[in-house]
DNA sequence: TCGCACAATTGAACGGTGTTCAATTACTTT
DNA sequence: AAAGTAATTGAACACCGTTCAATTGTGCGA
């Protein structure tokens, strides 16, 4: 039966999930499908944009959210839901910033306070920026502490960024 | 004459400043400086423990501040000086956090308003993980724009980091 | 059912990458 | 001068993303 993107795209996932990020080349997606590399390129422009496909289906499951700090909850879950998702999403979010859909909601939730335009911009990135370090932080520690260079990864990582994000939105009630 | 240690140091330091990141191969190094690749390997580690020691270079100039707005804006000014330099200490922040002296002078100024050294310790990570993200942002567009994939790239970037920081310094005054 | 056209895949290559290591050269120290 | 160590070479290993001519597979109209 003839190769199909979706297919590509659901076995990187699998890579990506299971083995992470490092695993994730096109020789090895090829060889998990039974297909030389090049055939990939028939139904992919590039790696790259396969990344793209898999941030999106990452940030899927974020769905909508009342509240500024809901949303941050939920797109952090989504990120730390796969291996290196948030890696991967940062990756995606650098060459497409506005193409990820919770982002775009995150902007609008941001419509507080009489903000202007701009200032909604500079907010929603500076949140973004803190959401995709620490969730990229703790699946690195994870990486690491997977091969043995770092011991105890600590249980904190919630309270941590509960506690940044509270930082941010008591600034932004301040304003 | 033999080859220094310093002198790979200073000759990727170079790559980087006049090429970026993606031309600092150990192939192109070693040809700069007139030498097998191997030999590099005599005088370090690998890769990683050269970026390692690129990110001290980049962060050396920040030296002190009284406050911590300023040093933010100092640890901001050392990234941009150099191309991918924000890359370049994210890499090496995510490995060994709290070898660049800067990221621990930050944690020293955090210490106001009866704050738990944990809680230091989750609001500096909060802060760098801004710094690194937008700084990251904004060297990422001008690589874009260099290579033509993207338009204009906007003059605000002071503006909208100064108005992150500003968001989370309030947060931090009102805890 | 035979051709034909087009979709899809192969096989092979191009030009890279980081890293290792036996063998060799260069330089000191005795 | 000889021995011993420091430094470098040359070659390889095992990968990487991507391209493309040649080939195979598939559906369709005659």
């Amino acid at each position: 039966m003839a190769l199909t993107r979706e297919q590509i795209v659901d076995a990187a996932m699998a890579i990506l999930r299971d083995y992470g990020l490092a695993d994730l080349s096109m020789r090895r997606l090829a060889r998990d499908l039974d297909v030389q590399p090049g055939a990939l390129y028939w139904h992919i422009k590039n790696k790259q944009d396969l990344l793209t496909v898999l941030a999106g289906m990452i940030l899927e499951p974020v769905g909508q959210a009342g509240t500024l700090r809901g949303l941050a909850l939920a797109i952090r879950r989504a990120l730390l839901s796969v291996r290196d998702g948030a890696e991967v999403v940062a990756l995606a979010h650098a060459l497409a910033p506005d193409a990820p859909s919770p982002m775009l909601h995150l902007r609008q939730l941001m419509a507080v306070q009489g903000l202007s335009a701009q200032e909604v911009q500079w907010a929603a990135d500076a949140l973004i920026h803190f959401i995709l370090g620490a969730a990229t932080q703790e699946q690195t520690r994870a990486g690491l502490a997977r091969a043995g260079l770092v011991g105890q990864l600590d249980d904190g990582a919630d309270a941590a960024f509960e506690f940044g994000l509270g930082l941010f939105l008591a600034g932004l009630a301040r304003s």
